[in-house]
RNA sequence: GGAGUGUUGGCAGAGUGGUAAUGCAGCGGAUUGCUAAUCCGUCAUCCUGAAUAGGGAUGCACAGGUUCGAGUCCUGUACACUCCGCCA
């Protein structure tokens, strides 16, 4: 959500701000917001002037006369009725006000990269060089099955498509990973938190989730919750309606969750294996911090060296994205992607997002705090970024660490966490 | 699932139909030669306004209702706590 002030002040701006990011005037006017607006307040003032004088009347009563207080009643029900019918519209033109309010997305930062969708994305840099084989690698399905690492084909009858269970060595590498991510979290300072996949329905709003991407939500009727597609929708909303001190900030969560997506947009698309399914297990970095662009810019080039820390740990070649305007979500100010090298596609596939939120989150949650300098209460900036995200890091992790006998290599910084195991795998002698 | 009690600022806590006490913490300032104390100020949202001057509206979990007037009375909802039941 964005300040009305800051978009009356700076028309041009959010006009131009909305347009790289591919709304149109007829999705979110502007102009048409700005005079909802103007009308709002000059129906709070006359209706504000009706209340003053209602109160003046209530007040009076009590010194008032016995023969005076009937005429004195009659006047204030007769307020009463007019002040109602004042309000009504003015909850109506609110609402008017609230759902142009609710849909505008958050402006891109003036550094993004200007495009329509991911092919304005820029690569920035590129650490690592595909991995070679001289010898014909299998891609991650055919290794899992060599392995008996899985068992996607019966899990479907269980659980339906795009789900998995994976098993032996393969499923203790999966948790692993999240226990390196969560220890090197730690070791930066951030609080270790698992939070529930359930949430209701404000929380979305909150995150963003809602209104842009409802067909990506499982809902539940029966207790009216939906799942979560992210911890960050939970540590989001954990704050809610707080005014922090200051001297709280920043936040830092490293927060592990069950995810749930319904990938109702991507039918189609990377149906094999497990790079896209329903349900997966999240390490989510969390940053509440000040109100100062420098501050969370600062946060969000911290948290991205953290997720590129990982990919070097877990010694995978991969390349950092900067996202263009046009393919950032609703919510995001500036957005780093990380992908990572995956053999049997013979390109980089996305493992990690990185994302300025600014205070757009904090303005739909309300989670603001009291700054030292001034006293006054601000909303504060957030920012997000994977940790590490199971089962998708899996597909180019075996992938590129497979050797030519079907066993996966375990790099150094991982093997404390694989009960000091260098490789795993049917044909794995350990040493 | 059943029964009971409760929800007031960052925190604690008064307020039983007539303008929301007070204390603590935080922050800003003043002052003092003793690791801190004292004093003053500040500490929710919005409208009006050039204003960080003034005026006004709203705010006691949320949504309604009764009333000239609701933190206070009534109804519903959410949440918390206690007890019972069930349970990994």
């Amino acid at each position: 959500m964005l300040d009305i002030k800051f978009i009356i002040e700076n028309i041009k701006t959010v006009k131009e701000g909305l347009a790289q990011k591919g709304y149109t005037p007829e999705e979110i006017n502007i102009d048409e917001l700005v005079n909802i607006y103007k009308n709002l307040n000059k129906l709070k003032t006359s209706s504000q002037a009706l209340a003053e004088e209602k109160n003046k009347l209530s007040n009076s009563i009590k010194s008032s006369s016995a023969e005076e207080r009937p005429a004195i009643i009659a006047k204030s029900k007769e307020i009463g009725e007019q002040l109602k019918k004042e309000q009504e519209q003015l909850a109506k033109e609110q609402q008017k006000y609230d759902n142009i309010m609710w849909r505008m997305p958050n402006l891109p930062c003036p550094q993004s990269p200007i495009g329509p969708d991911e092919s304005g994305n820029v690569v920035i840099r590129k650490v690592g060089t595909p991995t070679k084989f001289d010898f014909t690698p299998k891609d991650h399905v055919e290794l899992m099955e060599y392995n008996n690492w899985s068992e996607l084909e019966r899990i479907t009858k269980v659980s339906g498509a795009r789900t998995y269970a994976i098993k032996n060595d393969l499923s203790r590498l999966e948790l692993a990973m999240h226990m390196l991510v969560l220890d090197k979290l730690a070791a930066n300072g951030f609080t270790t938190i698992t939070v529930p996949s359930l949430s209701k329905q404000k929380p979305l709003y909150g995150m963003g989730y809602l209104p842009f991407s409802q067909d990506e939500i499982y809902y539940m009727p029966a207790d009216d919750l939906y799942l979560s597609g992210t911890a960050e929708l939970v540590l989001n909303s954990l704050h809610a309606d707080e005014i922090l001190s200051e001297n709280d900030l920043p936040i830092l969560y490293a927060g592990f969750s069950p995810c749930f997506r319904r990938e109702a947009g991507a039918a189609g698309k990377d149906t094999r294996g497990l790079i896209r399914v329903h349900q997966f297990l999240k390490t989510e970095q969390f940053v509440i911090c000040k109100n100062d662009i420098n501050e969370s810019e600062k946060w969000h080039k911290k948290l991205l060296s953290i997720s590129e820390e990982v990919l070097q740990d877990l010694e995978l070649p991969y390349q950092v994205l900067e996202i263009c305007t046009g393919d950032m979500g609703a919510p995001k100010y500036r957005q780093y992607d990380l992908e990572a090298w995956t053999p049997s596609q013979n390109c980089y596939r996305e493992t990690h997002s990185c994302s300025n939120i600014t205070e757009w989150q904090a303005r739909r949650t309300n989670l603001r705090y009291r700054d030292n300098q001034d006293g006054k209460v601000k909303f504060a900036h957030t920012l997000n970024n994977t940790g590490i995200a199971t089962p998708r890091i899996l597909v180019p992790f075996i992938e590129n660490h497979q050797q030519a006998d079907g066993t996966v290599r375990i790099p150094a910084k991982l093997q404390p966490y694989m009960s000091g195991k260098k490789f795993i795998g049917k044909n794995a002698q350990q040493s």
